[in-house]
RNA sequence: UCCGGAAUAGCUCAAUGGUAGAGCACUCGGCUGUUAACCGAAUGGCUGUAGGUUCGAGUCCUACUUCCGGAGCCA
């Protein structure tokens, strides 16, 4: 304690490791309530936030003039005080303040610590991201994607970044956003998988994690036009191999979410028990079978048909932890999947679906490595057949059973964060009439 | 692309076809423990745009614009 009188710069959310020393934080003013001689500051720095208390007789008459009248909301300061316990402080910690230092005094504020409409906050979305909910789901974002790289490291996986230009489609060019390449025309990846399965070969386990771009026109809670995903891909493993993996790969994630994010996503107001009973294995129901429960409750459905979203919702409703569907008919499909040897009119595929009604997380399957069949698929889904001469050449020289999955990154954050949009779960998203700001 | 909904103060919302209102924010005043503080005062409007019906339109009709929700497709 003989250091009392040195100032710490300090995070708030080291705070409680600074009780009874002088600390300095710098930050900006999230909100301020006065009382006659008693300031109260709301300070958040980027790491928490916390009160600061400001008392008349503490500080100058320009201080407290300065904490009492001319603070505004999102002001830019440098406070100075010491730390002490206080169970009247929304962290069990304040500052009693000693100095304020205005670094700039921010204009009139457009965001209120209050509801506001979507349209209004998405076009200040440069700000809104300073609210305590959007901070929330930037952390656990943050913690999510640093448990993702942990697991597929620890797990023997090799970082192989996909290209993003890229000349050809992996499933169609309708959905693909079409650029000026020179002379020429390339188009944004929709998907790093055909990349992945090349380097599975040369690397064994390998996943991309990046951004990738559809110009699907959906305007549902589900969809971005640019968003990020995860595809591990794995040589020599089977579907049900990468079943495992998807379920390993999502409960540890979740857990180290649940583990280091629990003020975040209190302040989501999420329900954390919910989240603690994610832990594998997850179900899994064939594709047959979901046909034959969605018939039994009375969903128009017809065989044979890809699940929409109410069908997933409905199927989701009765677990409580991600189901699988697997199997499910390879006319509904991409071409590159491998087909049933048992039932060679089903796919060896799987989606991932999420709980509480959240829809398809994952979509995988084993991957067609007969080089005659990939060859008649391409031809029945219509597609040039030259762009994908590297791919084929996979399958010329030592080919062998794959498989691999892609994770929506959003999806899965807005599930774990129970937040009903994915537009939320991106610092800044891209949607099909939004690119500002 | 299709189906449905909405647009009023800086923000969130009211207003039987008959004078456009409240809360919050901002500004001013009061208060030594506030938790989206509270109390008091002041301020704030060409009702998305363009037409139409009517004695009279924020309200009814038409078109357009923008946004929201959903479908298909997907992660």
């Amino acid at each position: 304690m003989s250091d009392d009188l040195t100032i710490h710069d300090i995070l708030i959310k080291d705070l409680p490791k600074h009780e009874a020393k002088t600390v300095r934080i710098k930050g900006w003013l999230y909100n301020r309530r006065h009382k006659g001689k008693l300031a109260f500051l709301v300070v958040r720095d980027g790491s928490q936030m916390c009160q600061a208390t400001v008392f008349k007789g503490d500080v100058t008459e320009e201080v407290f003039e300065l904490c009492a009248q001319k603070l505004t909301q999102e002001s830019s300061i440098i406070v100075e005080g010491v730390v002490r316990a206080d169970q009247r402080a929304p962290l069990g910690f304040e500052i009693s303040v000693k100095n304020v230092v205005a670094v700039q005094i921010a204009q009139e504020y457009p965001i209120q610590p209050k509801e506001h409409g979507v349209d209004f906050l998405m076009n200040k979305r440069h700000l809104w991201l300073r609210s305590s909910k959007q901070w929330a789901m930037m952390q656990i974002r943050n913690e999510f994607l640093k448990a993702t790289r942990d697991f597929f490291y620890d797990n023997d996986f090799t970082c192989i970044d996909a290209p993003i230009f890229t000349p050809s489609a992996c499933e169609g060019t309708t959905n693909l956003f079409e650029v000026t390449y020179f002379e020429d025309k390339a188009y944004l990846s929709q998907s790093g998988q055909l990349y992945m399965e090349a380097a599975a070969m040369a690397m064994g386990k390998v996943y991309c994690l990046g951004p990738t771009f559809r110009s699907e026109k959906s305007k549902t809670r589900r969809h971005l036009t640019e968003f990020w995903m995860i595809e591990p891909e794995v040589a020599y493993a089977t579907l049900d191999d990468i079943m495992v993996l998807a379920e390993n790969y999502v409960s540890y994630a979740v857990g180290r979410v649940v583990e280091k994010c629990r003020p975040h996503l209190e302040i989501l107001e999420r329900d954390i028990t919910k989240l603690e009973n994610i832990k594998a294995p997850f179900y899994r129901l064939s594709y047959d079978d979901a046909v034959k429960y969605l018939k039994e409750k009375g969903m128009p459905f017809e065989y044979g048909n890809d699940l929409g979203a109410p069908d997933e919702t409905a199927i989701s409703e009765n677990y409580d932890r991600p189901v699988f569907i697997h199997r499910y008919p390879t006319a509904c499909k991409a071409f590159y999947m491998a087909p049933d040897p048992e039932k060679p009119h089903l796919a060896l595929c799987a989606d991932l679906i999420a709980p509480e009604g959240y829809g398809e997380i994952i979509g995988g399957s084993q991957r067609a490595d007969d080089i005659d069949y990939l060859l008649k698929k391409i031809a029945e889904h219509k597609l040039p057949a030259e762009i994908f001469d590297w791919y084929l050449d996979l399958r010329k020289y030592g080919s062998v059973p794959h498989s691999g999955f892609g994770l929506g990154i959003e999806r899965t954050l807005s599930w774990i964060c129970k937040v009903p949009h994915v537009r939320e779960c991106i610092p800044f998203p891209r949607l099909m009439e939004r690119i500002y700001p």
